[in-house]
DNA sequence: GTTTCGGTTCTTTTT
DNA sequence: GAACCGAAAC
């Protein structure tokens, strides 16, 4: 099949799509074509006679990579399926299934959710003896842990900064710290970091592996560089170092992942890095009305530090976006469900709009009102489907058969059974060595005798699971464990325990079905730890797309793109937050936000700006407009007052 | 000594 | 909605 570049690119496109080997910089503005880009230049590079198992494409989700390889499937057909696409996550951990043990893991390790981490780091405090009203919470901890090692420094120096003005022992912090690592170490178990960590010192420790895979990918695309912190810029480098054919694509005005790590100033500082990198600029702009440009130009022309670029409208004049002052978050819901009603008469589908926010709670208010008013909408939630309690409960199960050292699920199976706490779960764990094999007859029986009476009939269902496991050998068959799992035991136990069983029901039976496309119970697990949200949700419904609004936080609507968009509570302290802007650099970054949030918006754009919210003790909290709205133009934006305020 | 239950409090962003 | 805490129940 002949593809006619030319026609089909723009100028500015063509241009980078085209480029040589070496270094490559594309600097893609908002709306510009920049997953065209990528698409082209793989269609390009097969076309030219590279084998697809030769290059490899790390995107921000899997779900980025898979439709990108699905457009180059189009273009040049079934030879670029070899092609290695996903996340950064996803390639490690690939490359460290094959090579666990070069650094003391077992090939069966079992990858850490948030979930997970909070458990443990709960349970090391507790048994240091820490636990305080003063000592810094799990969640608090981990971020300090994590940021330290995303940014490559001292655990010692984040919490100094961290806790500045807290009475805070940094010297515990960083006790804390290294009973997590070894804690991980004995579990057979990587959190998120540890998979980027250990990949990147897996190559730079092992040269022969290494050699492989810089022999291997003769050419690397890496899809929103602007959000890549320094280990995945370290992995990156490393793979490339041979054949030098790397292609980096992004913008840095849209770089909101600082807090873990990320750092725009690998982007910017590309092409002193590689000084013969070549540099294009993807500046014209296919999404937006020109209105919603200028908004989008306006608010990020304050920030420092920046590679200078403007969106050019190619679009026809529209109108220019809203700002609409609202009494509260009642009066923001009714405004906006009159807006979708409209729209919705005028033919618009409800999946061209979206309602995008800054934290998950922001919505809250809005989700009772679109449910009474009977407008459907999709929701990307702040809990993972994967990270709900009644999945984790049957993945429990699997994860135990997969790993026998993984005391978190054993304690979370036997957590469920009646009478079972954690003290009895503790004693019986040690009890068999710390170690629960399926093919391990003896230590089964143990654990058999040492269950409390009340929990007896319980187990002996769930022991027979793990006896036909052993027996039958259904490690290649997870949807029939879970099948099992839920049918002898977890459907009656969901349903004395949860008052929404009906929901989780359908969720498990998704969950059966979802397992059905996996052969064994390794790469089940293995696609289970990192999957994201959207990837999930996908999973679970394609074939029920449905016409629905979307709701989302505007971290996960990166990439997406809207007729019309909402924006929700743009008063300081909400957007931006609080919190945020007392970090280095808050500003800077929540306003990268708004820049990625107007840009989303293809014909209209309403920026919600209430003035006040009741609080849970009934007080009421006043709130300004946003900064980020008060510093536009008035020109540029058309005011709508509504309600009391 | 443990588990379970009920009431209270709080919500940044995520691979 | 879920995490935490204290008190009742086993």
């Amino acid at each position: 099949m002949h593809i006619d570049f030319e026609n089909e690119l723009n100028a500015e496109q063509l241009a980078a799509v085209k480029a040589g080997d070496g270094p490559v910089l594309v600097l893609a503005a908002a709306g510009t074509g920049k997953t065209r880009t990528l698409v082209y230049r793989v269609a390009y590079l097969v076309e030219g006679g590279v084998p697809a198992d030769h290059i490899l494409l790390l995107t921000f989700t899997n779900k980025a990579a898979r439709e990108m390889l699905d457009r180059a499937r189009e273009l040049v057909g079934p030879q670029v399926s070899g092609l290695w696409g996903g996340t950064f996550h996803h390639l490690a951990n690939r490359i460290l299934r094959r090579n666990a043990e070069a650094l003391g893991y077992q090939v069966d390790y079992s990858i850490l959710d948030s979930d997970d981490q909070r458990t443990l780091v709960k349970r090391i405090v507790e048994e240091l003896g820490l636990k305080d009203k003063s000592f810094p919470k799990p969640d608090v901890l981990l971020s300090v842990f994590s940021y330290a090692v995303n940014t490559e420094q001292l655990v010692e120096d984040v919490a100094m900064d961290r806790f500045e003005n807290h009475p805070v022992e940094v010297g515990d912090i960083v006790r804390v710290y290294h009973a997590y690592e070894d804690r991980k170490k004995n579990l057979n178990a990587m959190d998120f970091d540890d998979i980027l960590t250990n990949c990147l010192m897996l190559l730079e420790g092992n040269e022969k592996v290494r050699e492989r895979y810089q022999e291997r990918f003769r050419y690397i695309l890496v899809d929103e560089y602007q959000d890549t912190n320094s280990i995945q810029y370290k992995l990156v480098e490393l793979l490339a170092a041979k054949h030098r054919n790397v292609l980096v694509v992004g913008d840095d005005f849209q770089s909101i992942y600082s807090w873990r790590g990320a750092d725009f100033r690998n982007i910017i500082n590309f092409p002193d890095k590689y000084e013969d990198a070549q540099v294009y600029k993807l500046e014209t702009n296919y999404r937006s009305v020109p209105e919603i440009l200028n908004v989008a130009n306006e608010c990020i022309a304050g920030n420092p530090e920046q590679f200078q670029k403007e969106l050019r409208a190619v679009r026809e004049q529209h109108r220019p976006p809203y700002v609409v002052r609202v009494g509260d978050g009642n009066q923001q819901a009714d405004y906006i469900i009159d807006k979708i009603q409209e729209y919705a008469r005028e033919g618009r589908p409800y999946n061209d709009m979206a309602i995008l926010y800054r934290s998950h709670f922001h919505a809250m208010e809005l989700q009772l009102n679109l449910t009474r008013q009977r407008i459907p909408y999709v929701i990307t939630s702040g809990v993972r489907f994967f990270e709900q309690a009644h999945i984790k409960d049957a993945c429990a199960i699997m994860r135990i058969i997969h790993n026998p050292a993984d005391e978190l699920s054993f304690t979370r199976l036997l957590g469920l059974l009646p009478g079972v706490g954690p003290k009895t779960v503790m004693k019986i764990w040690n009890l068999i060595d710390q170690r629960f094999s399926v093919a391990n007859l003896t230590a089964r029986l143990k654990v058999q005798d040492a269950m409390p009476k009340k929990a007896k009939p319980t187990w002996e269902k769930i022991d027979r699971i793990f006896q036909l496991v052993d027996e039958e050998n259904l490690r290649k068959n997870p949807s029939e464990i879970v099948f099992l799992f839920n049918d002898i035991f977890y459907d009656q136990y969901a349903i004395e325990t949860f008052d929404n069983y009906p929901r989780r029901s359908e969720d498990i039976e998704e969950l059966i079905n979802y397992c059905g496309q996996f052969d064994t119970l390794d790469e089940f697990l293995n696609e289970l730890a990192l999957v994201t949200n959207l990837e999930a949700e996908d999973a679970k419904g394609s074939e029920q797309q449905e016409d629905a609004v979307r709701l989302s936080t505007i971290h996960q609507a990166k990439g997406l793109e809207f007729g019309v968009v909402f924006v929700l509570w743009l008063t300081d302290g909400m957007f931006p937050s609080g919190r945020s802007l007392e970090e280095l650099e808050g500003e800077s970054e929540e306003r990268r936000l708004f820049y990625v949030v107007t840009t989303r918006a293809k014909d209209d754009l309403h920026l919600m700006v209430p003035s006040y919210r009741r609080q849970r003790d009934g007080g009421v909290q006043y709130y300004n407009p946003s900064r980020f709205v008060q510093e536009l133009d008035e020109t540029l934006l058309s005011e709508v007052e509504r309600g009391y305020f």
